[in-house]
RNA sequence: GCGAAAGUGGCGGAACUGGCAGACGCACUGGACUUAGGAUCCAGCGAGGCAACUCAUAGGGGUUCGACUCCCCUCUUUCGCACCA
């Protein structure tokens, strides 16, 4: 021990090469469908895949690995399956750029990241693998759509999007910048276009309930929470004034019948208190009612010229907070329910129409964007709520002054029966009042927006849905799927979706009528691929219905899953959709897909996420060629707690190598001295270990329970680890090894055995080697560190039978007192007071009280 | 603006229910051994002070015998949502 000599680096390449297969040929990471066993399934998003592992895969995959490993060892049956989240618009960019098909890149670079995979020895179930892009899968995605179509799930409906004439598609918001197409550079338009979308918000409320998960972070059920935006509030109707006073051409159309549907404006707000103040009723120019009038306006009108501005603006500019507030007034009034009041309606540019009914009541005295606009255009402004402890005083002044408007709640004013109401009271009272009359009701909108799964791509699950001119949609019969994506297109940058030219693929006979009819050309959002994903892992070879419900019923929900905090608001959400809906037919009986939730932090290079564009990243691979899997695998886990972010640092990789180095050669060099501690001896003389070797024996059994209780808890692998390297530290400082008795002996080696134990969970080869050198095969069967079950401690050589007190004089740590357990609190006391240092410090004052803290330290309070 | 999380040495981070602040690792410094290398071993490592001690957990108050931890205020950073009526 701690000789000079030169020692050659660890053979990690020759050692993770070997176990990875060996637990292949054994089948060791294999779980089983049906089984007495309980189960434990841990998953972690699966990866798009662009070729090669980047270093956060490495991490997410780390930390998966580590729970899956310590589930394994607890004996469960574990279930870790991988696959490839392979359509979408970077798989096709990829195949572009490579002046080749999507399906040939998209295999190619699944088996690059295949090898990297093994090559980290993660303990996959590799026979359930699965690709979204392969039909096999995505079979089963249209089966769902179709399922979802037939209990009304589905719909279309024309909405704006975000339109290039050049590339012909849809472009999500993110990719248009400045107006401009982010790949052609074109102008983008909005355009109003049929789109597919999921019915997502009826499943809103349920949604919002949070109470079947057993462990998900707070930020991300925040968000959650905050992105379907439930607001409960008040549906207002404003009777339109049908002749109204600006129109000149008084036409008899115009002035009498109005259709029933239209001669209300229904509004939505959470402030029915502030009913009293509203002077101008507020549209969007995409308003049905909007565009019903524009049909009457004169070619060269303002109305018109100012709507067609409007909703050409992009959706960012439009809808970002500090775009100027603009509108028109439209000439017509209608009226307010509470008091019969004439109020001018305007279009305008700051209504969405896509919330709540579509229009807004403007109350200007009270909401700080009516206020704004009400300014601009000389609306009038009228104060119907006043702060609790203030007067209405001189009406028409105050209006003027204003600098902003009162936007809390307070005292009714200027608003009839309900004169000096608080504003809490007074909205269930309006609205009771409203519901009476007919003209309003209790009513809840969410900002949840139904989900737009079309997509004008090539490459994605085809829509199973077929456009006859006589039967209007018709589903792919059950029979004909999947729908498969045709093979003999060209994708390339200038074409529109290249489904569009394979006239063969498009051209079918209607399913019902047999006449010639057309496929639907959109493809779905690779979201939709994702959401169910987790479920056909069960029983990913099924050929005949998605997964088997009894299957389903032993492994689902997931148990543990791991991944980005990114996808908080979108692919976490989809998912929880998409699980409730194979609850209610049937599929599954679980109402939750998650139930727990680890959401892993980045690594970061120099304080940035790595970027191409930065230029600061960083290639896995290249550290695992040069220092192991085991290393990379025990830095990222090191370096951070999982959930936060962690910095890259090559030091640190450095660190955690010499680590992995020095515990190689420590248990090379002590193979023989561990070898014969193995076994307890015969005759117990637990009451002659020397000291040196109870504190060892202390460390190791305190330094299994941190472990073993962080993974019944909040898993910080970091400390974990640092346990860990510490006890090596410990084991390593025992240098007579030749001067121990037989138990002594025993403890020594049951020190350095726990290492390779605990270690097992995030650096398994090494772990694993070194656990064969003592417990090595016996027959054709290996001993794996995970049969000889899960680590655990004595909590009886937890006890120690001397303390160490810290003694405090008004909180200042004055010294220490190393004394025996039993000793009772009055001894301990006297103790403390004997200590040179304290009596110095005490010396000539008074000693008010003194405390004692069990088995942990001493507070003397002094008088002062 | 709303919501969430966080702020501790040169760095990543420990300190779990209030009880020795800085575990573990990196970097650094000195030494040993070295045909020198990303090797190994020993020692040191928050600041000030010869020392006893003092000061330090973003800043300021408070509770307490005792506060990184609890309460109040302020500042800063990151993230999410953002004209949501």
């Amino acid at each position: 021990m701690g000789d000079n000599k030169k020692k050659p680096e660890y053979p990690f390449m020759e050692i993770e090469r070997k176990w990875q297969k060996k637990w292949e040929e054994q089948g060791v990471h294999k779980a089983k469908n049906y089984s007495d066993k309980k189960k434990y399934y841990v998953l972690s998003m699966f990866p798009y895949p662009s070729g090669a592992l980047h270093i956060g895969h490495v991490s997410n995959y780390s930390i998966a690995d580590a729970i899956a490993r310590f589930k394994m060892m607890e004996g469960y049956n574990m279930l870790q399956p991988m696959g490839y989240d392979a359509f979408g618009m970077p798989a096709e960019n990829f195949a572009i750029l490579n002046n080749s098909h999507p399906s040939i890149t998209t295999e190619e670079n699944i088996k690059t990241m295949y090898s990297q995979f093994k090559a980290m020895g993660f303990a996959i179930d590799w026979d359930r693998e699965l690709s979204t892009c392969r039909p096999s899968y995505y079979k089963w995605g249209q089966w769902l759509f179709k399922k979802m179509y037939e209990k009304g799930l589905v719909y279309r409906k024309t909405s704006w999007i975000n339109w290039c004439d050049d590339c012909q598609t849809v472009l999500a918001n993110e990719q248009v910048e400045d107006q401009k197409c982010w790949r052609c550079d074109s102008q983008v338009r909005q355009k109003e276009l049929m789109q597919w979308f999921f019915r997502i918000t009826d499943y809103a409320e349920e949604l919002l309930d949070f109470s079947k998960m057993i462990d998900w972070p707070e930020r991300v059920k925040a968000m959650q929470t905050n992105w379907i935006g439930k607001s409960q509030g008040t549906e207002v109707d404003f009777l339109l004034i049908s002749n109204h006073k600006s129109q000149t051409n008084n036409s008899p159309e115009n002035t009498q019948v109005q259709e029933v549907g239209k001669s209300i404006i229904k509004i939505f707000t959470t402030r029915p208190d502030t009913l009293f103040g509203v002077t101008f009723m507020a549209l969007p120019p995409e308003h049905p009612l909007i565009v019903e009038w524009l049909k009457h306006e004169p070619e060269d009108s303002e109305i018109l010229k100012f709507c067609e501005k409007v909703i050409n603006e992009d959706k960012i500019t439009r809808t970002a907070a500090d775009t100027t507030k603009e509108g028109i007034f439209t000439g017509r009034y209608c009226i307010n329910p509470v008091n019969g009041d004439e109020v001018q309606i305007w279009i305008t540019n700051y209504v969405l129409m896509d919330y709540g009914t579509g229009a807004v009541m403007g109350v200007p005295a009270h909401d700080q964007r009516d206020f704004e606009f009400a300014k601009k255009y000389h609306i009038p402004i009228k104060i119907v709520i006043i702060p609790e402890n203030e007067q209405l005083s001189d009406n028409q002044s105050d209006c003027n002054e204003l600098k902003s408007a009162y936007i809390d709640e307070g005292i009714l004013a200027n608003s009839g029966d309900f004169e000096g109401m608080k504003s809490e009271l007074s909205k269930s009272k309006i609205t009771e009042w409203l519901l009476n009359k007919g003209s309003g009701r209790a009513s809840t909108t969410y900002r949840l927006r139904d989900w737009g799964i079309s997509r004008q791509r090539y490459w994605g699950t085809p829509i199973p849905v077929i456009h006859c001119d006589d039967c209007g949609v018709v589903l792919v019969p059950d029979s004909d799927l999947p729908v498969e994506l045709p093979m003999e297109v060209q994708v390339g940058k200038t074409t529109k979706n290249p489904l569009l030219s394979v006239e063969k693929w498009i051209n079918v006979p209607c399913p019902k009528c047999q006449k010639s009819a057309k496929r639907e050309t959109d493809t779905m959002d690779t979201f939709v691929d994702s959401s169910w994903y987790f479920a056909r892992y069960i029983d990913s070879k099924n050929q005949n219905k998605p997964f088997e419900e009894e299957i389903a019923d032993y492994w689902l929900p997931v148990d543990q899953y791991i991944g980005g905090i990114e996808h908080a608001c979108m692919h976490l959400l989809y998912a929880r959709f998409f699980h409730k809906f194979m609850r209610d037919i049937g599929l599954v009986n679980s109402d939750e897909p998650f139930l727990r939730l680890l959401s892993q932090g980045m690594v970061l290079k120099d304080g940035f996420k790595m970027s191409k564009s930065k230029g600061n990243t960083v290639d896995p691979q290249e550290f695992i060629d040069r220092y192991g899997a085991d290393t990379v695998r025990l830095f990222v886990l090191f370096a951070a707690p999982p959930e936060k972010d962690k910095e890259w640092s090559k030091e640190g990789v450095v660190g955690c190598f010499r680590f992995l180095n020095r515990l190689y050669h420590f248990f090379k060099e002590n193979e023989d001295a561990i070898k014969k501690g193995m076994k307890m001896p015969s005759k117990n003389e637990n009451d002659t270990l020397n000291t040196e070797i109870k504190k060892l024996r202390y460390s190791t059994h305190n330094t299994i329970k941190r472990n073993l209780e962080d993974f019944q808890g909040r898993m910080q692998f970091n400390t974990n680890i640092a346990s860990i390297m510490e006890h090596f530290n410990n084991l390593n400082a025992i240098k007579n090894y030749a001067d121990l008795s037989d138990i002594e002996k025993y403890y020594y080696a049951e020190a350095a055995l726990t290492i390779p134990k605990l270690l097992y969970l995030y650096s398994p080869h090494l772990s694993e080697e070194i656990w064969s050198m003592f417990y090595g095969s016996c027959s054709e069967k290996e001993n794996f560190i995970f049969q000889s079950g899960v680590f655990d401690y004595n909590p009886e050589f937890l006890v120690l039978d001397k303390i160490v007190y810290v003694v405090q004089i008004n909180g200042k740590v004055r010294g220490r007192l190393e004394i025996d357990v039993n000793i009772s609190e009055e001894e301990i006391k006297k103790a403390a007071l004997e200590i040179e240092n304290v009596k110095k410090t005490i010396e000539g004052k008074i000693v008010e009280k003194i405390i004692v803290v069990g088995g942990k330290l001493v507070s003397i309070v002094l008088r002062n």
